[in-house]
DNA sequence: GAATTAATTAATGAGTTTATTAATATTGAG
DNA sequence: CTCAATATTAATAAACTCATTAATTAATTC
């Protein structure tokens, strides 16, 4: 036993295969979303990522390469699938909106207790002017996709399904504006004995209330209470 | 005439005084807040904002030594006076809510086109989770205010003014979410012709509109269109 | 008009971040 | 059993950021 100066608990080389835990690669993806979705892409280094997942900075250089890179996996393995789960419903429920809408908020708010670091991704993305998240999102998400959801709320309107002085490229993100902002927010308000009863069942119930009262076709289509 | 290389075109010392031009101090802190509401605060550096003032990242230094000291007297001068103005819309109708909405969601709108930086911020603020945001802003807006709203609003619902069904903790957030959100999401979008029509009009009477038929106390209280 | 204060630039050191390489160890295929 | 592929660490160079200082020039005050 040549008792050298002890510096490191680990040497290099690949480690013996363990039991079953996830690989490294999809935890340090699971880390990435945490870090991007509470501090911002910008304020997340490639090293403070792997330092939270318990690794060397190396090592995300080795999966990822860069922080761009990693984003782009990031979008293409996590995020869009989320979203399009998400926004399915309207082509679900294309026949009947004010479901489609209630679905469309349940699912937001399902999909925020499921993945925590959804919500502040989306509005973070709408709200950066320059960040990573244009480039990259703009070659997914196509202008045709949009204006088939206008069209589609032009339809309802049309059909008297839906309220006319509803703005139809307004409608998702005021939508989003209901439910995923108050999600993401009252998760910094932690401790906050005011707000401490404020879970996602209840922002749901809020949305939902606020919705059906105001995007209703009809004046006095009482259908709720 | 000693010919030496040239290597800039300004060198050290107080300029002379120019005609009414406006003054450092305060160009700087116009671009931090442009920079701040565009790309957040972790991804504008002091150097940054200085280069975009065409300045020398001394002068930042120099008027403000370190970019939190800079982002304490933004809040100072700059955005809590916007924001204590909007919110005093409240207290000036405290005995009319459906007014009062509409008005706020309307000086919300004005502010976001007299000052361009405000809802980005805003809403930066409200999702960030560690930034220098949180401890800022914490000793400026204490818990009194927010019980203060927060019962106000629960007043209004006893009183019959306002839907019993909305969540009091939960209403500026939407109404936040159905302004701001929408009018710093569309910025983004400039050059797409499917929303070239979006302006700050246009999103204030949408949010009233959704605003005036979902708050409302009673069902067939029939008071738009 | 001399002394003090204000405003500015150039230069720089300390600290971080990014990306990369070389070395090392384990696995799995043939 | 051998060897190529895979997974990992340590170490490091280049670039950037932050904050700071010394020198310099104009304005103001007395």
């Amino acid at each position: 036993m040549p008792s050298e100066t002890i510096q490191s608990a680990r040497r290099p080389g690949r480690p013996a295969k363990q039991a079953a835990s996830k690989d490294q690669r999809e935890r340090l993806l699971d880390i990435a979303l945490e870090l991007f979705a509470r501090q911002g892409v910008a304020d997340t280094t490639l090293s403070a990522i792997a330092r939270k997942a318990g690794m060397t900075p190396a090592m995300a250089h080795y999966y990822f390469k860069t922080r761009e890179q990693l984003f782009d996996v990031l979008i293409d393995e996590r995020i869009m699938p989320a979203r399009t789960d998400i926004e399915a419903i309207f082509k679900e429920h294309a026949a009947d909106p004010m479901r489609a809408l209630t679905l469309f908020v349940e699912r937001l708010v399902a999909t925020h207790v499921r993945l925590p670091w959804f919500g502040a991704l989306w509005i973070r993305e709408m709200i950066s002017d320059n960040d990573i998240f244009k480039q990259h999102m703009r070659k997914r998400f196509g202008a045709e996709q949009q204006a088939a959801k206008f069209d589609a709320v032009r339809r309802w309107q049309r059909e008297g399904k839906l309220n006319p002085q509803i703005e139809p490229a307004l409608l998702f993100v005021s939508l989003l504006g209901l439910t995923t902002l108050p999600m993401v927010a009252v998760r910094r308000w932690q401790g906050d004995p005011l707000v401490a009863h404020i879970d996602a069942q209840v922002i749901a119930r809020h949305a939902v209330a606020l919705l059906t009262q105001g995007v209703g076709p009809g004046l006095a289509g009482a259908q709720g209470i």
